[in-house]
DNA sequence: CCTAGTGTATTATGTGCTTAGAACACAGAT
DNA sequence: ATCTGTGTTCTAAGCACATAATACACTAGG
């Protein structure tokens, strides 16, 4: 694993921890990584985890039970509500960038049909 | 104009530019706003639009004259040298994203089809 | 009670981005 | 020569991000 140097890490991370609570790695409920645990597996400071863990839970995606860990929100919705978020912002972000750079929603979705390579 | 909190704002410009460049907003050998004009277009200082021109340069995009400004590079591939470049990126980071969402490249593409409120 | 594992808080340090302000070097026009 | 408009360079300051190290508060299980 590593970080893009242009964002800020604790960002990438709630990206991360995010698209695995839609792809299903984390499923409603479950406990997720200690604060340290996951400093060590990206090798970063607890910290920035902390900082990661607080930020989903001010968004409602997880909640804290002191001297427990942090757990994925109970509600089943929030994955749909994660996933039709994060999609629309990826196709919003697509789409806006291809326009300005002069291509059409049309032309857009042609080019992206007709390459196998990415 | 108002910028992205998360992403260095010379990174932010630059891709502007880049996109201008693909757009024809500014065409092979043209003239590029001069270092304190655009600073004052974008409210920002100086040195950073310096920086930004200066990398720039490093990447082949655009020249200086000293005393007399900087211009957009005047080979006309570079145009379709951008456009390839960051279109492809757009793509791969759509794609990419889409896949760690759960998402296969058909199911993305339906998606961004069937959405005409992006 | 004690230990181990949680999240939380504090302090200090370093780095990169951005700004402000000032000065310098060069080119073109008057 | 002088003026104006270029890019360039330098110094100082402030802020956000990230780290290291340490300590605190709480919970579950021996």
């Amino acid at each position: 694993m590593e970080f893009q140097a242009a964002l800020p890490i604790y960002l990438q991370v709630k990206t991360m921890i995010k698209r695995d609570i839609v792809a299903g790695v984390l499923q409603p409920g479950e406990k997720m990584p200690s604060v340290r645990e996951l400093a060590l597996q990206f090798t970063i400071n607890p910290n920035t985890v902390s900082r990661v863990y607080r930020e989903l839970e001010a968004e409602g995606i997880c909640f804290t039970r002191r001297g427990m860990g942090t757990f994925v929100t109970e509600n089943p919705g929030i994955v749909r509500q994660l996933q039709e978020e994060m999609a629309q912002e990826l196709m919003a972000h697509f789409l806006n960038g291809m326009n300005q750079l002069g291509f059409s929603r049309e032309e857009a979705i042609l080019m992206i049909k007709e390459n196998s390579e990415c």
